[in-house]
DNA sequence: TCTGGGGTCCTAGGACCC
DNA sequence: TCTGGGGTCCTAGGACCC
């Protein structure tokens, strides 16, 4: 097998960019929601030593101090760039996994042409066509693609192969980078936790084993990494040996749980203001359940107070609302949540975040019972209407609450970029003269 | 004043059944 | 006094990913 990972650099900094050629060289950080943290950096950025997801108020002197541009995040924007960007991919290979906002896997196997001139067409018309810059790592497996990907983005040309890629496609040209002895090489200078899959706290009881770098994980016992790494750790294993073990999810299977949770932007008290944000969040979890063709019959509802405030008296709870059978009818769903967040809600305390989980997810199709031998026209036909609302207007157009005009648990959104794609009267305009 | 929002998979342990 | 063994389902929590 060969496989490409394809990773947009930097994305949303890069996605604030497209539009604002006069920010090209320019250090650029991108919040998160309620202009928190900083969760993205440009490379800019990055080279002046910012860490990722130092909160805003911390960094606030130094941004200033080094001029550095600053953008709430604006997820419409990136989600539109990134569609721009698979389907660019998807064109040209026919056999891919989206496997986040800014990244996919190629198969570049039985394709007319060779896997490197490929990728470099690949990241070059990304560049050109939509203006995001990519690097492509190039490998047998996902995990050895991974790896490749990490030196590719250090890398002036942006691509980086392990093996002989090319002599393992169409065969006709010399191998790129390298044989066996320089995967070695390259693994044995990659540190244990810069593998995929292998976070901090695994890191650190491999490396008590003695398993200090990607070479070394390589080599261990399957029985034991079965045991003490799990079947996940022996795949990541299998991977590193150039064993392909992690499946391709050619289409996202259907989520088995979906979350809409959002920092308020000013502590809340009030449970009115409490039960129009559970509506609200319950109507973006549920319009991405219908979107998935799902219904559901689990409602988790969280809330709790802000936890970093220590001189502050602290309370979070949760609970499970089980719904008669599984629906995705909006009224249903919000009825449910509000009689969940009802009786959690205690009196008193200065509330940061509320949270719905929908779970229990089955598919409509399979449905069986009621619902699906009599399914409610009014109702079908209601939510289509809310989903085109929501399509026009926006994800929280509808949620079955009244929206009082002062609702103050709205996130903060103070450096936001215009729609620039996705809205007719946010496109940049061009001065001629 | 100000500290994100999604997801997945795995294991352990309890309840319950035969 | 003696008090199995195996299976399933559910939940909580940990660990990982972007």
């Amino acid at each position: 097998m060969t496989v490409a990972l394809l990773d947009c650099n930097s994305f949303y900094a890069s996605c604030e960019k497209v539009f604002r050629p006069d920010l090209v060289e320019r250090p650029v950080v991108v919040l998160s929601n309620n202009d928190g943290c900083i969760v993205a950096m440009s490379r800019e950025a990055k080279n002046l030593g910012i860490p990722r997801g130092i909160p805003l108020f911390k960094a606030r002197s130094f941004l200033k101090e080094k001029n550095i541009e600053v953008f709430s995040s604006n997820y419409v924007l990136y989600a539109d760039l990134s569609r721009r960007v698979m389907d660019l991919l998807s064109s040209r290979v026919p056999v891919m996994e989206v496997y986040s906002i800014d990244e996919a896997f190629l198969i570049l196997d039985h394709l007319p042409a060779l896997p490197l001139p490929l990728c470099r067409e690949l990241r070059d018309d990304i560049q050109r066509g939509i203006g995001i810059p990519s690097s492509v790592g190039v490998a047998p497996t996902k995990v050895l693609a991974k790896i490749a990907g990490g030196i590719a983005k250090k890398r002036s040309d942006g691509i980086f192969a392990l093996g002989d890629v090319d002599a393992a496609g169409a065969g006709a040209s010399p191998p790129a980078f390298g044989h066996e002895k320089d995967i070695d090489l390259v693994l044995g200078e990659t540190p244990v936790e810069d593998v995929w899959g292998i976070a901090s706290r695994l890191a650190k009881r491999l490396r008590e084993r003695g398993i200090r770098t990607a070479l070394d994980l390589r080599k261990v016992d399957d029985a034991w990494a079965k045991e003490r790494i799990t079947l996940t750790g022996l795949r990541i294993v299998w991977e590193l040996r150039g064993i392909p073990s992690i499946v391709m999810e050619e289409v996202a299977p259907p989520k088995k749980g979906i979350m809409s949770s959002k920092s308020f932007g000013h502590p809340v008290t009030d449970l009115e203001d409490l039960l129009e944000a559970i509506g609200d969040y319950t109507a973006r979890a549920a319009a991405k359940l219908r979107s998935q063709e799902s219904a559901c019959r689990l409602i988790d509802i969280w809330l709790t107070t802000n936890r970093f405030r220590e001189s502050e008296r602290q309370y979070s709870a949760g609970t499970v609302v089980s719904l008669a059978e599984p629906t995705d009818y909006l009224p249903d769903l919000v009825a449910a949540a509000r009689r969940g967040l009802k009786s959690i809600y205690k009196d008193g305390y200065r509330y940061k975040k509320v949270a719905v989980f929908l779970s229990g997810i089955e598919g409509m199709k399979g449905l069986q019972g009621d619902l699906f031998r009599n399914p409610d026209p009014r109702k079908s036909a209601l939510m289509a209407a809310v989903d085109s609302m929501a399509a026009r207007y926006g994800p929280g157009a509808l949620s079955c609450t009244a929206m009082r005009p002062s609702n103050d648990w709205q996130m903060r959104r103070e450096m936001l970029s215009p729609l620039y794609t996705t809205r007719w009267d946010q496109l940049p305009q061009v001065r001629t003269g």
